[in-house]
DNA sequence: CACGTATATTTATAT
DNA sequence: AATATACGTG
């Protein structure tokens, strides 16, 4: 661990009042919060379940929780939260959930199931032209996450579309109390509800969190915002850090005008600036510099470093994407033999996890071990979309999603018909499909071949249940995937066997993920954690990398460059430079280049030692080979410090000869001098 | 009700 | 290009 400097320093032992820390790109502000965290727990004798740590991603989360873990003993650190705001807000939640009027084990929705929700509520109260779920499915987060409730959207409607949305924002929340659930947004806004109509259950809450830090704080919203502020409540015992060069999070309501507002609502705020980098080289800073600055400043900051100039930033443009994959690759294995250096010091960077895919083939062909982090591939497989909706539905059998998910998969000969009749008698009793299904009613709606086909299901899901609470529970789901037949129904369902094995170890891989987050939950004695919970987290994507990732190997990493923000890498690659892409079409349109400016930022200070930046001339889209544009922000960096390679001069041509590993060597040897 | 073929639609970004 | 949805047949 590196030795503080004054300003970090005085940063970690300041207590007296709230603190906000301006800290730049590699400026050691995870450090200030780990030795914050410990400072608290080890000097002022703050006990450890007192001191609330919170993050935005998992993948900081975790690593947070890894640097505390050296600083402090596991016997002090026992209680110690280091969360998501997610996390944080479904813990609370759980906790209180009888109070917020939600039954135990409720569901989440995630995106897909949202938008699917909003679908059918669509059709069914406006039948024509459903083409814009995206607007309403967006217009209704952002309402959430400012806090607006129904009736305020409804009265506030300045025109006739918003007028539909916000009705049909009204139906989505009762239909969702109805189910039992709640959504990503809901996560941190019932909290801030229950807070604010409950003073008792905020008391406890204030009560336990002493002293509370958080990371990024750029990215919060309005509602995290509230929250924070409820939490910390007159005592004010907080430390937040932050970059608003560093805020690209704006699309999912992010505020980093969060930043400036804290010396209104907190005048005896201290701010410290952190300006010091030690992360990158003086190029790699200058070129960071020179392109942020084109945006506009709330608060000035200038980065430096002394670790020299170091190598010239490389601009590197191929025929197409898959040359650019395959130009990474290759580079990746001649710079890796020349400098003696690990898989893991490279770092891919992308703006979408599909340009993941390309990589992904050609680094394989190249035997180069790799790891994906974040992408949302592995929870939008079929099949373990299937097993996570039984898992809900056994959580939480009112889960109509769910219900609908699985009630025919494998095949129960239970079709479109045998489901509108059923819907419509539950939607008129107000009862969930499960639940419908039970009542003495159905029978004279429906033909007693189907109804005994419906009570098959669900007494067989009840049986499951009671497994699950009355012994292990990761037995009874085993139990319940072979009592399914699901490896034969995705033999029938694939165009393989080998990938239908593939699929079916992608099921076991999600139940072994369960059974340790349960087991690790044990061990920790986290009190309430349990099949409940643990469902939960899936949900939220926690822990299912971790186990990936476990075996700590060396391998190169691929992420967004959205991912990668508090990571840092020797070699990074940042591919795709191209207009359309980043910046992406969408943000030209809306006009929102700033935040994709401050994405290159994020991308380019992830580097410690080396930058390549790559562009595909042409790229495919829709199926067809489309003609690019290099992105903007490659001008707007600083030209004496930048190698243009592969643009048509002179070093270009060597490299097009160059196939062979000397070749390479003995032009980056040049580059280097 | 299941299955096969034709047509439409799509690609931000994370919890 | 790949995947979701729609429609028609057995």
């Amino acid at each position: 661990m590196r030795r503080l400097n004054p300003r970090q320093e005085e940063a970690v032992k300041y207590i007296d009042s709230p603190l906000l820390v301006l800290a730049g790109a590699g400026s050691g502000k995870t450090s200030v919060i780990t030795q914050k965290i410990a400072y608290l727990i080890k000097t002022c004798g703050l006990k450890a379940k007192h001191v609330v740590a919170v993050t935005f991603t998992n993948k900081a989360a975790r690593e947070m929780k890894e640097r505390v873990g050296q600083l402090v003993s596991g016997k002090e650190a026992r209680g110690l939260t280091v969360s998501t705001f997610h996390n944080l807000g479904l813990n609370i939640i759980r906790r209180e959930h009888k109070t917020l009027g939600y039954k135990p084990g409720f569901s989440i929705f995630d995106d897909q199931d949202v938008k699917a929700l909003i679908k059918e509520l669509g059709e069914k109260y406006y039948s024509e032209g459903m083409d814009k779920i995206d607007l309403i499915q967006h217009t209704i987060s952002n309402w959430k996450n400012d806090l607006i409730t129904t009736d305020q959207a409804i009265s506030h409607a300045k025109d006739e579309e918003t007028e539909v949305i916000a009705t049909i924002y009204q139906h989505y929340v009762r239909t969702l109390k109805a189910y039992n659930a709640v959504d990503f947004d809901d996560l941190i806004l019932l909290p801030v509800k229950l807070f604010s109509e409950n003073p008792t259950v905020l008391d406890k809450w204030q009560n336990k969190i002493r002293y509370l830090l958080v990371d990024e704080y750029q990215d919060t919203n309005a509602s995290q915002y509230l929250l924070v502020k409820q939490l910390v409540g007159t005592r004010a015992a907080f430390t937040v850090v932050g970059d608003d060069d560093q805020s690209i999070y704006a699309w999912r309501g992010a505020r980093p005008e969060n930043l400036a507002l804290l010396k209104d609502d907190y005048p005896t705020l201290n701010v410290i600036k952190l300006e010091q980098n030690y992360r990158s080289t003086s190029r790699i800073l200058k070129a960071a510099n020179t392109v942020i600055a084109n945006n506009p400043h709330v608060f000035e900051k200038r980065l430096w470093s002394d670790f020299g100039m170091g190598d010239e930033i490389r601009v590197v443009r191929c025929r197409n994407e898959e040359v650019e994959a395959e130009r990474v690759a290759a580079e990746i294995i001649t710079h890796k033999l020349k400098h003696e250096t690990k898989f893991k010091d490279y770092a891919i960077l992308y703006r979408g996890n599909h340009q993941a895919k390309l990589l992904e083939l050609k680094l394989q062909h190249h035997q180069i071990p790799y790891f994906i982090s974040g992408g949302t591939s592995f929870f939008s497989r079929s099949e373990v979309k299937d097993i996570m909706a039984y898992l809900r539905l056994i959580i939480n059998p009112d889960d109509d999603n769910a219900f609908l998910r699985v009630i025919n998969v494998p095949r129960r000969e239970i079709g479109p018909t045998t489901l509108e009749k059923l819907g419509n008698y539950a939607s008129q009793r107000h009862i969930s499909l499960f639940a419908a299904c039970n009542e003495f009613g159905l029978s004279t709606h429906l033909d007693e071949r189907f109804l005994e086909k419906l009570q098959r299901f669900t007494h067989w899901m009840q049986k499951i249940t009671q497994q699950c609470h009355q012994e292990d529970p990761v037995t009874a789901i085993k139990d319940m995937v072979h009592d399914l037949d699901y490896q034969n129904w995705l033999r029938q369902n694939s165009s393989s066997d080998s990938v239908a094995d593939k699929r079916m170890s992608n099921v076991w891989t999600l139940v072994e993920s369960l059974e340790k987050s349960l087991k690790v939950a044990d061990e920790e004695d986290d009190v309430e954690t349990d099949i409940k919970t643990a469902i939960g987290k899936l949900v939220l994507r926690d822990m299912l990398e971790r186990q990936e990732q476990e075996d700590d190997s060396d391998r190169v990493q691929l992420m967004t460059l959205h991912a990668s923000k508090g990571l840092e890498y020797p070699y990074v690659f940042m591919i795709g430079m191209e207009e359309d892409l980043l910046p992406h079409r969408s943000s030209i349109e809306e006009n929102n280049i700033e935040e994709e400016r401050r994405l290159t930022y994020v991308g380019i200070t992830r580097a410690r030692k080396a930058l390549t930046m790559t562009l595909a001339g042409q790229r495919k889209q829709f199926g067809e080979q489309i003609e690019t544009t290099p992105s903007r922000f490659l001008e707007e960096l600083p030209i004496e410090d930048v190698i243009r390679i592969g643009f048509g001069e002179e070093v270009s041509q060597e490299i097009k000869q160059a196939t062979g590993k000397d070749a390479l060597a003995s032009i980056r040897n040049r580059i280097n001098k």
